[in-house]
DNA sequence: TGTCTGACCAATTTTCAAACCTGGTCATAC
DNA sequence: GTATGACCAGGTTTGAAAATTGGTCAGACA
């Protein structure tokens, strides 16, 4: 499927993502020029609108590509132990996947420094991107375990609020527990409480849900590589 | 303790502090000039400088009345049933509080248009103004109700995440059940799941916790009516 | 004598045009 | 066919002048 030339611009394309991705942390958005990002990646300016038509659309790819990053991690980890697909685990690791990736970090905190207007409008779209925002607790209530009282939209209100509380606690200046693991598992206890009423999990209902979680992800997955491929050309 | 001259001095603040915050919910912060108040309050504008020193001390105030009535509700309500000062009940009466009061509205939403720079610093401050943050969960451990598994400061952390969420779907455009009452009883439940372990609450050590709550607000409120005299001169 | 006011002024904010910069193109080199 | 950097239109920054306004206080008023 690769010829050697599309194999060889796909390398290229991964070193000015690299180069973009350096120069975001380091300068943020505002202050990089495409000029810059060319030099960081060792090549020429216009060599970069071979694969993006403007600035913009090649620093969403920066993100585009974080953003898989985390979901292959949640992916993986799926496939290793299907309780991850339990809300207070999945809610964990993505918290986590968040904060140790700085520029997803960044981007949910909407970070104006670093972020600058990309900040803005994006918003906070690391994995709900391109789903309905309900389409989680869908599965949730498909394999029998949705939480008592509340219907699949609220069941998504409650844990939109929740997990966005906890990332706003880690603006600067929030007191806040020393260790991110500690904070994750007051987070995930959190979501337990709250949206997990029984106690007891069918490994049957439970294997059926995270079937579903990973084909909803590996659809977004999908999404997003096609967009990333639309952008590189 | 009021001669007939405070007293007048005292309702003339008043209007000013009525017209200032009127203004301040059609126009917004930035557009206001103290003129624009002394013209809407019908005296001079040198007269608003008998009362405050500067225009943003003029305007804390606007909001420090809010926040006293807020307050007030929740003092009126500690006092007539002591399950107030349950966690859940807290915050549900809180939240709603201050959806029904536009300007802490705009103030805890950090509302940029109507705040301009008060939103800023100032942040979310109406109830926890003075207080350490973890002074209620201090009296709830006192009160042998202490959330299982969590030291005060983190529950703090846990309370004011959570809260900070459910205020956050507020800002527009966050899909959310319609009715405000709705969502506070989804914030109130939440809130119990993960605060309120024990299932019976002793009425011994309710009242015991209600009276400190009354006490810690008791302290804020007068606290602020300091500032407020203060600022009045 | 004490209270209130608006003319006044320093300081900040707004305006606007010139200077500068940079995203995006494309003729040219390889 | 691929990569480049000179080039330019459009956008942004700069800075100085104009306009506004926060805050003062001399005097009007009661």
């Amino acid at each position: 499927m690769d010829t050697p030339t599309d194999s060889s611009r796909g390398r290229r394309a991964e070193r000015i993502l690299d180069a973009a991705g350096e120069l975001l942390l380091r300068w943020g958005y505002r202050r990089i020029t495409i000029e810059d990002v060319a030099r960081q990646a060792g090549i020429g300016k216009g060599t970069i609108y071979l694969h993006w038509k403007t600035r913009e659309s090649l620093f969403r790819s920066v993100l585009m590509r974080e953003d898989l990053s985390l979901i292959d991690e949640l992916l993986a980890e799926l496939r290793r132990d299907p309780r991850t697909a339990l809300p207070h685990r999945m809610m964990r690791t993505a918290f986590l996947g968040v904060l140790r990736r700085p520029l997803l970090r960044a981007l949910v905190l909407a970070d104006e420094d670093v972020m600058g207007r990309l900040a803005q409008d994006q918003g906070t779209r690391p994995i709900e991107g391109a789903l309905p925002d309900d389409a989680y607790p869908e599965l949730l209530r498909r394999a029998g375990m949705a939480p008592p009282g509340l219907t699949s939209e609220e069941s998504a209100y409650t844990l939109g609020a929740i997990v966005s509380g906890f990332f706003s606690r880690e603006r600067d200046e929030q007191p806040r527990p020393e260790r991110a693991e500690r904070r994750a598992d007051i987070l995930a206890g959190a979501i337990r409480r709250v949206l997990e009423p029984g106690r007891e999990v069918d490994p049957e209902r439970l294997s059926e849900l995270a079937e579903g979680v990973i084909r909803m992800l590996e659809r977004v997955a999908a999404q997003i590589r096609g967009e990333l491929a639309q952008a590189y050309e």
